[in-house]
DNA sequence: AAATCATATTTCCATATGGAAATATGACCA
DNA sequence: TGGTCATATTTCCATATGGAAATATGATTT
C-alpha cells in the first residue's frame, strides 16, 4: 500500500504522532487508541508494509518505531501545492494568469 | 472524505497535478487521463466533496479550478515530521534520545 | 515442558471503492 | 421545440477495507 492510502486511516495517523515521540512497544499503542489490539496489529501490519513504521523484537514485546522516508516523498509531491497558499491565494493565481 | 482519503487515489493525485497548471474542462482531464469519462466524474465528484476543487459551469462546459486549502492542512500535519527528515536521520534520533 | 504474556493472524461480516457500461441531465444551437 | 454536446449519475460487479471475535505464534518464565 502507498503512504497516501496508508494515511487514509485517522488511527494510522494517530499510530505515527505517537510514535513521533520514540518508539514504543505494539500494547502502549493499543492502550492509546481506542480500538482492540487485533485492530492495532493490522493498522501496524499496513504501516509496516507501506515502509512508514519499523519494528524490533524486544524480549516478549515489539517495538515499533517511525520511518519518516515515506512521508518525506508525500512532502516532495506537496511541495509545488506550497505556492497556493503561502502568499495570498487570488492574488497569486491572478499573477499566474497574467505571467504564464 | 477527508483530503488524505482523497488522495489515497493515483488518478485524483493526477488531476490536481494537471490544475496545478490552471482550471481545466473535464473534459480536457479526461483527454489526459486514461480512464473513461465516467471514472473522471467520479473522481472529480470524491475532490469536490473533499474540498480540492471547485467547478464553474462555462456554457455547455464544467471548468474545474484548484482549491488548495484541505491540502494545507495535510501540509500542517506534517510539519512536526519533517524534524525527521531534514537533519541526518540517524543522528537527529541519537540526539533526541539522549536529550528527551 | 508447561504456562503465560505480548502480539500477530485468521475468520467473518458489513460496508466502501473503483471501473465499465448504460442512461440521464443541462446548456446551447438550429 | 428538437437535437447535440459536455458531463454527471446510476447500475452492476469484483475487490478491498475496517472492526469484532476467536485463534495462533513466539518469547519468556517457572
Amino acid at each position: 500500500m502507498s503512504a497516501y492510502a496508508a494515511l487514509a486511516e485517522p488511527h494510522r495517523r494517530q499510530i505515527l504522532d505517537l510514535l513521533r515521540d520514540g518508539e514504543r512497544p505494539a500494547g502502549e499503542l493499543v492502550e492509546h487508541l481506542d480500538l482492540s489490539q487485533p485492530g492495532v496489529s493490522k493498522h501496524l501490519k499496513v504501516l509496516r508494509e507501506a515502509g512508514l513504521v519499523a519494528v524490533r523484537t524486544q524480549g516478549k514485546q515489539r517495538v515499533y518505531a517511525l520511518r519518516p522516508e515515506p512521508l518525506a516523498e508525500v512532502d516532495r509531491w506537496l511541495e509545488p501545492y506550497r505556492a497556493f497558499w503561502s502568499q495570498r491565494l487570488d492574488a497569486l493565481e491572478h499573477h499566474l494568469e497574467e505571467n504564464p
